[in-house]
DNA sequence: ACTCAGATGAGACCCAGTGTCACACGCACC
DNA sequence: GGTGCGTGTGACACTGGGTCTCATCTGAGT
């Protein structure tokens, strides 16, 4: 039945097959399909809410103090079911990236886990902006993972898993700029207010950083 | 028209009311609706096909140099956007945070602006990394004006703009962490008020810098 | 063989979205 | 005042995803 469905989808687009040509081949009816399924979309999403368990189990045994390997190894848990599903998860990935419907599907299961990461993370946090750090860290850490797993799909990698690991220390050396909280920032921000022409004042702040 | 649906869906809910419903109040035709707008959906989300080519325009003034404030001015024209709209940027809140379609819809959108980000910041970076940072730093940004937005919606706060200079302060201090060693930086953001369109201003001082 | 439960199939139905055709309106041009 | 023309609008048929209901089948337990 999936693959019936994924066969159809490469031979003809996912929009030009319907669910009537699906059940077809593989010789159901479409009450079945849709009582299997609930969506001619989820026949290729499979079983997301099942890995997203999986991962509430895994961060409910974290605390403050192994915040870091609690959610990284969460977050590893998609790459390897990606990585685990092979081919499959390469044809997913082709009719992701053609199909918005189907991109815009994947996305908002990354929201999800990204939800997940950014609700334990503030339970975990102390800081005084531990709102907004949270959800950035959250966010790095589903970009970080987005952009392993990407390359991986792309098949510009072999080792998804020590680039994962490559990536999450990037992800987490960002975030030393909260702890030491003093340190000055090298950016200047100028803000001026008169009636001399922009770029001459412009040309003025920039001979005074040369000088 | 838009009157007519908002109405519609604040009485009895998104799904629960039909595009007959809503051409019905209107006093219009069904297809004069498909013709306005497209889809049901996009009678909520107005234009952000055209916000989105602003910004585009906002970043195309950036550079290396100006790569801050280019990104945290067109990130702020979102907010201003939303801000703007007022009222209705309160009821489609509401929408979307009950509606999972609305939602889904919405963070695909946002995920577009941070696609913008990342492909321009990608093109002024030149890290080792520049890939994986451009990407960080386009979804921090994104989050960063996320987590002020939605304050602003629930009503958290009154004055979201500084908000969104404090968030985006956090979000580049951030990337102080990827800055090799402790050789200072010559960045310099020059932000100048004048009643000239900051996109021009931009792109002035972007001259200047580059000498 | 009997029964009950769960899976399947058949078909009606709703609604979003597309496409086509016809009609009305405003407007130049003759 | 007609005549052509582009545009906006309505009417309507049609496709296709998704829901619901009811009938049928199958298989395990007694």
């Amino acid at each position: 039945m999936v693959e019936a469905a994924f066969a159809l989808f490469d031979e003809q687009g996912y929009d030009a097959t319907t669910v009537e040509q699906i059940v077809e081949r593989a010789g159901v009816s479409r009450s079945t399909f849709f009582r299997a399924f609930g969506s001619k979309e989820d026949v290729i999403f499979p079983r997301h809410d099942e890995l997203q368990s999986r991962m509430e189990a895994r961060l409910a045994t974290g605390g403050p103090a192994t915040l870091r390997v609690a959610v990284v190894e969460a977050a590893r848990m998609v790459l390897d079911q990606y990585v685990a599903e092979g081919p499959l998860a390469l044809s997913r990935y082709r009719l992701t990236r053609t199909v918005p419907a189907l991109r815009d599907r994947e996305i908002a299961s990354m929201i999800g886990y990204q939800r997940l990461f950014r609700d334990r993370l503030r339970a975990w946090m102390s800081s005084a902006d531990a709102d907004l750090h949270a959800e950035l860290l959250a966010a790095a850490v589903v970009t970080g993972h987005n952009v392993v797993l990407r390359r991986w799909l792309r098949g510009a990698t072999d080792d998804p898993a020590t680039e994962f690991d490559d990536a999450m220390d990037s992800v987490f050396a960002m975030t030393r700029a909260w702890d030491d909280g003093g340190a000055p920032s090298r950016t200047a921000v100028v803000v001026v207010a008169s009636d001399r022409p922009s770029e001459e004042v412009a040309a003025l702040v920039e001979d005074a950083l040369r000088g």
